[in-house]
RNA sequence: GGGAGAGUUCCCGAGCGGCCAAAGGGAACAGACUGUAAAUCUGUCGUCAACGACUUCAGUGGUUCGAAUCCACUCUCUCCCA
């Protein structure tokens, strides 16, 4: 259940209610592809840094440990003890991303294991399948997330192919939440957009998905090598043809400066990899800019990372000790700057909320937007 | 006192007559990272007025068209025997 608590311009301030807990929209998922943001944060640790929805990997749980293992550990809440709600990416990322790893048909994709080089088929339904042991509160649709660039006739037939998959989720998903000993039989179904850079194929596609009344829409297939413009120009294009009902996530983005155009244009929820993972090389967001605590310039550096933050990590430690402990490979380093970024992001949503229930969003984006991307 | 071996660019360490400013690591410095095959990857790493020039392979002297590489002596270190 998804209401619109208000609307300043086109950002929007929701509700997403789930069976699994609330979520204050926009928000910022926070990725745990493994069942773990890594770096060395746990669940009781993601309540201190304001996490309010993990995000997990079918691919990758499928794998490893097994989707089967995790249904009978009680699901991926019970099994990594996050007692909130979960987004399951769906593997269709890995479709993009191990490309030379994978072939698609019809049926599916046939991909090799990253792992151990191993065949492993996957398409619509066990997609389903899986993330149905899984048992998140929000499962993706099975898509495939084309490259950039790409030829309007190849995006045009992988569209096409992509919404036929829709199709079979949605009526596989259907049959688990009825079986009576599936552990979450009021999942929810989460459209994907596809379309690449091409206007008309993305809204075409867009009407056609949101034909299935879905629980959520997707834009899936940005930031994946176009420029910020063609990005935003795709969000302006696509929004208006999306259900004003449900909520809006735009998947894989992105910098804060991209999360602040997003919601702009009226995108609910975001996820990334680049908090955590810039985090993990050293690299904070913070109130003033980006810094790179790998430099030499910290060295006797004895304030905080963001001396406007009051996560676990600025609350305590040095400039001058994380750069040391990022220098003597400490793992206690990413802890510390992943904490911190992850931190960083969902209080940027908060500010962003805030804003927005203030109709003063305009005034937090033309504050934010030139400290945000800068270098300090 | 006798014998054996070794000294290479910040460190470790290859090289054993020309293709050597010298492999490969490490350290250091900088950069990248957008639904995570990423605690990863890339670049720089003798000096300079820099598509070229100059100074280097413990020191000094020599052999050679040409030496980090061969010879002599000196210094330093390691090991073995007394």
């Amino acid at each position: 259940m998804f209401t619109v608590k208000n609307k300043d311009n086109s950002a929007r301030l929701g509700e997403f209610s789930t069976v699994h807990g609330v979520i204050h929209t926009p928000a910022f998922m926070n990725v745990a592809t493994a069942g773990a943001i890594k770096g060395g944060v746990s669940a009781y640790d993601m309540r201190e840094i304001h996490t309010q929805v993990q995000l997990c990997n079918t691919y990758h749980l499928h794998l490893r440990p097994g989707d089967e293992t995790v249904r009978r550990l009680g699901g991926i809440r019970e099994f990594t003890r996050w007692d909130g709600p979960v987004l399951t990416d769906s593997g269709g990322f890995q479709v993009f991303s191990l490309a030379a790893l994978r072939k698609i048909t019809e049926k599916g994709v046939n991909f090799s294991s990253h792992i151990d080089g191993r065949k492993i088929f996957m398409g619509p339904e066990e997609s389903m399948r899986i993330q149905s042991n899984l048992a998140s509160t929000i499962a993706m649709a099975f898509d495939e997330c084309i490259a950039n660039p790409s030829t309007r006739e190849y995006t045009a037939e992988s569209c096409d192919r992509t919404v036929r998959w829709l199709y079979r989720c949605k009526e596989e998903m259907s049959r688990l939440c009825e079986l009576p000993d599936t552990l979450n039989r009021k999942q929810l179904l989460f459209g994907i957009n596809q379309g690449s850079t091409f206007e008309d194929i993305r809204i075409e596609n867009m009407q056609k998905i949101r034909e299935l009344n879905l629980d959520g829409y997707a834009i899936g297939g940005l930031a994946v090598g176009e420029s910020a413009e063609d990005m935003y120009r795709i969000i302006e294009a696509v929004e208006p043809h999306m259900p004003a009902d449900k909520p809006r996530y735009l998947m894989g983005v992105g910098t804060p400066e991209n999360i602040l155009n997003a919601v702009k244009r009226g995108i609910d929820l975001f996820d990334c990899v680049m908090p955590s993972r810039n985090a993990r090389h050293g690299h904070v967001f913070t109130s003033e800019g980006i810094r790179n605590l790998n430099n030499a310039k910290y060295i006797h550096d004895d304030l905080p990372m963001d001396t406007n933050c009051d996560c676990p990590s600025c609350r305590r430690f040095s400039r001058a000790y994380i750069h040391h402990l990022i220098k003597s490979g400490e793992m206690l380093a990413m802890r510390l700057t992943v904490m911190h970024n992850l931190h960083f992001y969902n209080t940027l949503m908060e500010q962003i909320r805030a804003a927005i229930a203030e109709n003063r969003f305009e005034e937090l984006y033309h504050s934010l937007l030139p400290t945000v991307a800068t270098r300090i």
